[in-house]
DNA sequence: CACGGTATCACGTAAATACGTGAGATTGTA
DNA sequence: TACAATCTCACGTATTTACGTGATACCGTG
C-alpha cells in the first residue's frame, strides 16, 4: 500500500467464524485498524449512531439475517456518507448484485478470497477503485447490456422509428409533420402503425414502451 | 490455467511496439496461439471474412485510427459471434467505456498491465468472467448508479407521484380518476401541477422525463 | 392567526389525439 | 408480373388533452 495513512474498517457479518477470520486478516496490516465487527446491520447502525466516527471502509455481508446488507446500505450511507461499502458474497452470487449497485456499493469481495487478495482489494478501494472479481464483473456487464439492448424490434420501419423518436421527444403531430416535411395526416398514419406494432393505444404508452425497451 | 485446451487469440492494435509486446507475452504460453495481429479493425475484419475460423479471444485497442475499436465491435460480433472481445485502453480511460459495454465488450485490459496479469486475465476470460481492473469497474458502477438514481426529485408530492405513475402506465385522466376515486377534474389539476414541476407541456414529455429520470 | 402547501372539485374552450375508412405511388420480391 | 410492404395523403368524428380561471378545505409553521 503506497499510502502509509491509516484506514479504518468495520465488518458486518453474521457468521462468527468468517468474521473472526476476516478480523485476523485485517489486523495483519499496520495500516488498518478495525473499529468494529458486528453480526447484524442493526448492531452496526446502533454503533454508528452512538459514536461519531465514520469508518473508511465497511465490509458487509449481503445475506444478513434481519436487515439484509442491501437494505442496510442506505442507512449506512446516511450515517457515514464517505464510507465505502464492500459487499461480501458467497460464490459469485445472484441477482441482488444489481440491488447492491443501485444502493451504492463500492466493490465485491467473494468470501473464499485468499488473505493477500483481500489486502490488495482494500488497497484498491483506498485508491478509489471498485474491486470485484471477473465473475461479478461479468454479471454487471450482462446487466448493463440487458438494460440497453432492445428487447424486441417490433419490426418498426425506418420512418416509423424516426417518427417514434420525435414523439418520444414530446413533439405534436403537427410539429413532427413540419420537421420532416410531411402532411400531418401522414404522421398520423405512421403513428397508428406504430401503435399497432407496439400494441398500444396511446401516445404515453408508446413513449413508455419506446424508452423502456430502447427502441430506435 | 486449469483447462489445458488451446485458446486462439487475435490482436487488433495500431501501435506496433505494443502489438509485438503483446504477441510476445501471449506466445509465452503453450495454451495460447495467436492467429493474427492487425493494426486496424478493417484489416482484422478482412481477415475474418477471408478465413473461416473464429478466435476464442480478441484483444482490441479502443482508440484505433480509421474504424475505432468500439465501432468495430458490432462487425466482429457479426463475423465471430462467440469471440470474447477485450478492450485495450490507455490509463483508465474515458467515457467510451460505456459505448464498449453497450456494444458487448467482455473485459478491459489496461495497457501497462504486467505480463503475468495479462495471462491471468486471459484465463479469467476463458472461465467466463469479464476481467477489468478496479478503476474501470468503478467507472462502470458509477455509470450504473447514475442510470438508476433520480437526477432530481422535482418536489413531487406523494399524490402527484402516484398519478404520474398511472399516467406513465398509459391511463387516461378518466380512468385514473376511477382508479383512485377522484373527480377527473382533480386528476387534471394534479397533472397540471406535475407539468409545472417537470417543466413540460404534454403527457408524452412527462412520461419520457419520468421514466428517464427514474421518478416515482 | 395568517400564510403556504396540498388536495379536492368545477366550467369552458381550443387544440390534439385516436381511429374508421379509403386510396395512390413506389419498391422489392416471389 | 403480381403481391406485399412501405410511404404518402385525405375526410370525418368522438374522445382526450391542455390550460385559463376560478373555489373550498385541511394542515402545519412561523
Amino acid at each position: 500500500m503506497e499510502k502509509r495513512r491509516h484506514l479504518s474498517v468495520i465488518i458486518v457479518e453474521d457468521n462468527m467464524f468468517f468474521r473472526k477470520t476476516l478480523l485476523n486478516v485485517l489486523e495483519q496490516s499496520q495500516h488498518l485498524h478495525c473499529l468494529g465487527a458486528y453480526e447484524s446491520c442493526e448492531a452496526a447502525i446502533r454503533s454508528l449512531k452512538r459514536n461519531d466516527w465514520q469508518p473508511d471502509i465497511m465490509l458487509m455481508d449481503i445475506g444478513l439475517p434481519g436487515m439484509s446488507g442491501i437494505e442496510g446500505i442506505p442507512h449506512m450511507k446516511k450515517l457515514a456518507p464517505d464510507t465505502r461499502i464492500v459487499m461480501l458474497t458467497i460464490h459469485e452470487d445472484h441477482d441482488n448484485i444489481f440491488q447492491a449497485i443501485c444502493a451504492g456499493a463500492s466493490g465485491y469481495l467473494v468470501k473464499d478470497t485468499p488473505p493477500d487478495e483481500i489486502m490488495e482489494l482494500i488497497a484498491q478501494i483506498d485508491r478509489g477503485g471498485a474491486p470485484m472479481n471477473a465473475h461479478i464483473a461479468k454479471k454487471v456487464l450482462d446487466l448493463f447490456q440487458k438494460m440497453v439492448t432492445p428487447t424486441e424490434s417490433y419490426n418498426l420501419t425506418q420512418r416509423e422509428k424516426e417518427i417514434l423518436k420525435l414523439v418520444v421527444d414530446g413533439h405534436s403531430n403537427r410539429t413532427i409533420a413540419e420537421m420532416i416535411f410531411l402532411s400531418p395526416h401522414t404522421v398520423d398514419t405512421h403513428i397508428r402503425h406504430i401503435y399497432n406494432k407496439l400494441e398500444v393505444h396511446s401516445r404515453s404508452s408508446a413513449v413508455a414502451k419506446a424508452i423502456r425497451e430502447n427502441l430506435f
